[in-house]
DNA sequence: CCTTCGTAGATCCTATAGGATCTTTCCTGT
DNA sequence: ACAGGAAAGATCCTATAGGATCTACGAAGG
């Protein structure tokens, strides 16, 4: 007998969730100032939590600290530091398809076939927008959770927080083409086929890089 | 005209800095509790600056916190999980050593063939060990940092910290062939041979994990 | 007009105190 | 002898207050 392992939880890790939402959704803008006393007043906590949140964001690059002058929202990528992070996802979720189509059981494979064909329905464009890059994020995390190896999947994960800083900026466009990108890989891992689920995440990816990169030429 | 770009520093990061090597020196030992107070009356500071080095070492999976009942410091790797992260090093290292031979500096290629050649001296036994697995880590940061992807060297160097919770666990023998597969590894990147470095990188690491996995065996 | 200096304000950093929770130990009952 | 329960101790979590530092604005001098 199993149980759901009840969930126990502090006002820092509250506030940790809180902050980084808000960091990913740009209400805390790239580059914002982050004033401790005045999110603890907002947040109605006090100033210690909101420290350890702090923390915590940091070491995963998402806020920038300079000691005794404060907290402000890491900046936005530069085309090289993009490009840097588009190699390392084609080697990680590279091999992370790879695994995938070799290690996934069969539930994990149902379940990626069903979510990479799922479309995203009406809705205003700004939710549109979300909902589509929330079921990106979500596809992706299903291949590195059918990797069966954590530590990729962790990294993965890193990496795509970054990503999601980003996606104000995406283009409306070209989703279609990205779903279609989604089924091809969700198949090849279905079909066990190692080779192809590769290739074709490695495909996906390249085109994903073209498309985003358009955002960066002024 | 460049500064050295003043350091200030606050207490939380000096903590920060202690505690990380209290681990991986095993003052702190896999499993031991971690007594907030009881470690901020040691260090003489107050709480506050322990709680935000615990949370950034928690983040990078060093400690672990059970919400309302306190730190423990990590457990040592179970064998799958040993193995899983030398699969990520394969997939990571190997990777580095490719673009290492690629993009690399003259002078960089220069520092690693010098500091694959160094040998460790006397010493009585630990301290020798100490010295040595310094070295190795040394040599493979150098490599990681060569590859010019500053997101692949933290990940590279996240994943050593992992690795060296285990060092004194590793066998003392056998040092020696470490060293030569290092210098075959540094050779391939100085001669800018991508494939060369990539399977030196591979068979380092091969073995290295063979050597490592006898510690597994009871 | 530009640069430099000094002061005021705001912010961060650290320390201390009180309430809530968990762990351990001891005791009682079966 | 063992299982179950209760109370004491220790620990963690949160809130508040004070000292040190940085930033910004305004004034004086070149």
């Amino acid at each position: 007998m199993t149980l759901p392992r009840l969930k126990r939880s502090t006002l820092g890790d509250d506030v940790y969730d809180s902050l980084r939402a808000a960091v990913l959704e740009h209400t805390l803008a790239p580059g914002d100032r982050v004033n401790i006393d005045a999110l603890a007043r907002d947040l109605e906590v006090s100033p210690t939590p909101v420290r350890e949140a702090l923390a915590r964001l940091e070491s995963e690059g998402l806020v920038r600290k300079r000691p005794l002058a404060g907290y402000t929202v890491s900046p936005l990528l530069t085309r090289a530091e993009f490009n840097d992070m588009f190699d390392m996802r084609l080697l990680l979720e590279c091999a992370a398809a790879r695994w995938a189509a070799e290690r996934a059981t069969p539930e994990q494979r149902g379940t990626l076939v069903t979510e990479a064909a799922r479309t995203v329905e009406g809705g205003d464009e700004h939710a549109w927008h979300a909902a589509f890059t929330a079921l990106d994020a979500h596809v992706h995390d299903l291949v590195a959770q059918a990797s069966a190896s954590p530590l990729l999947r962790e990294s993965i994960t890193r990496l795509h927080a970054h990503l999601h800083l980003h996606r104000r900026y995406f283009p409306y466009a070209q989703t279609a083409v990205t779903n279609d990108e989604h089924q091809l890989l969700a198949a090849a891992i279905s079909d066990h086929d190692p080779d192809r689920a590769e290739s074709a995440m490695r495909e996906h990816l390249i085109h994903a890089r073209a498309r985003h990169l358009v955002a960066f030429d002024e």
